[in-house]
DNA sequence: ATGACAGTACTGACTGGTCAGTACTGAGTT
DNA sequence: AACTCAGTACTGACCAGTCAGTACTGTCAT
């Protein structure tokens, strides 16, 4: 009689899962990979198998979830027609995946700040990107008239700070609900742009 | 022959000031107290003569700078008679504070998160502390009709997120200027709660 | 079909560098 | 002499990373 593994998922999808769990609930100094091991049932070993090091274990989840993030804003974009209501699509999308998944948002917008010199780069990476995204859709908007001319660029990293910041808040209490942020910060974007429906 | 201290400040200062300048540029994990030594010619037990643990001396200079920030903002607003007008000084104020220190200003908007449990609280209270008062004087402006009743409690969080991301593109890359936030930030919160200039 | 070998996945006891914190000493002041 | 403050030298817990070894699977020659 042959033992059957009691979980069938690939080492790698364990480790990466634990590893989410534990970075997002006690950020990345104070995770152990000991800690890891033992929540993910595997061998300390196994980690330096899959992964070259702590760090790149833990950018890998950076990583992983700022694609998700960016791929569900791109989608739900291009389904919409040009227009500003694309940036009501976007919002909704995008806080849909954060609420969908609160502990990779947790890592994404809080753990993987101040990180040192190390992980610097990585932060900027990823919020320059994700302000580029906004960018581009501003510059459209303003190109096709809907919007007056603005900074896009200081306008796309204040409209990025200020849904980071709702959805850190959101993230850690609970507080406030999905719907209340899309009734309250949708609007408030759009006039920020000048657009009033 | 008594041996003249070649730096007259305290003690204390000196420690103050050089744990700003390591802990800004790399972050709490990756400063050695001993660097810290190093840089303020002083001894370690110094430090912990005036410091109970690192982890305190840290949370002195974040709590230093939070009340600096907060203080001016609000000098800044009383010197003005209430109105929407004060949005402008309150923020001129912070921005002109936040360029004059840039060092602790990473060290509170950058290296004072992620840094797990411990801190977790500590960013919790200075990040609600300045929402807070930015809604304050929202609700104020509400109140006496300066602008449309609105959730007070997201657009402050929403503000503050605004100025903190555009602010840290400042101190990183030094771009944009004070005079082009302030030309394309301000108009851009005002028109946020639907007050047009 | 079986033995020899190679490749892959994983294990866990062990190590070694690091660094926060401590113990102790000394100098100056009241 | 007693107290305050600063300096030096040291300790030891901690933990990321290592590595020799195990287990299993596939492949090819005889």
């Amino acid at each position: 009689m042959t033992q059957e593994s009691p979980d069938p998922r690939s080492t790698r999808e364990r480790i990466l899962d634990a590893a989410l769990n534990i970075f997002s609930a006690k950020g990345f100094h104070d995770t152990k990979l000991d800690e890891i091991v033992a929540e993910a049932s595997i061998s300390k070993g196994s980690i330096y198998f899959h992964f070259p090091n702590k760090e790149k274990l833990f950018i890998a989840l950076v990583d992983q979830f700022a694609d998700v993030i960016e791929r569900r804003a791109r989608e739900a974009i291009n389904e919409e027609a040009p227009g500003i209501h694309r940036v009501q699509v976007a919002l909704e999308a995008v806080l849909d995946t954060f609420g969908k998944y609160r502990r990779p948002a947790k890592l994404l917008l809080v753990q993987a700040v101040g990180l040192g010199t190390v992980f610097e780069r990585k932060r900027m990476e990823v919020t320059d990107r994700f302000a580029l995204l906004i960018k581009t859709y501003l510059d459209e908007a303003v190109a096709d008239g809907s919007i007056a001319p603005v900074n896009t660029h200081i306008v796309s990293h204040a409209w990025m700070g200020a849904i980071y910041s709702v959805v850190i808040q959101w993230v850690y209490t609970g507080e406030p609900s999905r719907d209340e942020i899309m009734e309250a910060l949708l609007p408030l974007l759009l006039k920020s742009v000048g657009y009033q429906d």
